[in-house]
DNA sequence: ACGGTGACGCTCA
DNA sequence: TTGAGCGCCACCG
């Protein structure tokens, strides 16, 4: 195993998200202490060996769209919905209430 | 070591 | 408002 890796930072603060809540790769870049890692978060993403450990799938981009999901967007959706995140028309209802923020 | 790609973000037209 | 282009960082071949 290698130690603290950016992707490993990624799926730790994943975790961190309370169910029914969401978060933007921008947020979570932030959060690892750049902004503009928003592309490198969504490749950890993919790269999330942890696929079911880490909630990837609360991510979503800072349009409030749900971006993409490795698996298949219609599962995605709705798991966000029984979480409590509605979605409408590929985009997540009152995603700037539902955002989550880390720190 | 280098280049290309990607589950993105922001600015401009 | 919507669409297109450029820039960002990290991972893979």
């Amino acid at each position: 195993m290698k130690p603290f890796n950016f992707n490993r930072r990624v799926w730790a603060a994943l975790k961190l998200i309370p169910r029914g809540r969401v978060t933007t790769y921008k947020e979570l870049a932030k959060y690892l202490g750049k902004s503009k890692v928003a592309r490198a978060v969504g490749n950890a993403c993919g790269l999330n060996p942890y696929a079911p450990k880490v909630p990837c799938h609360r991510v979503v981009k800072s349009d409030g769209s749900l971006g993409g999901y490795s698996g298949g967007g219609k599962k995605k959706i709705d798991l966000l919905e029984k979480e409590g995140v509605k979605i409408d028309r590929g985009k997540i209802k009152d995603f700037r209430d539902k955002l989550y923020k880390f720190k």
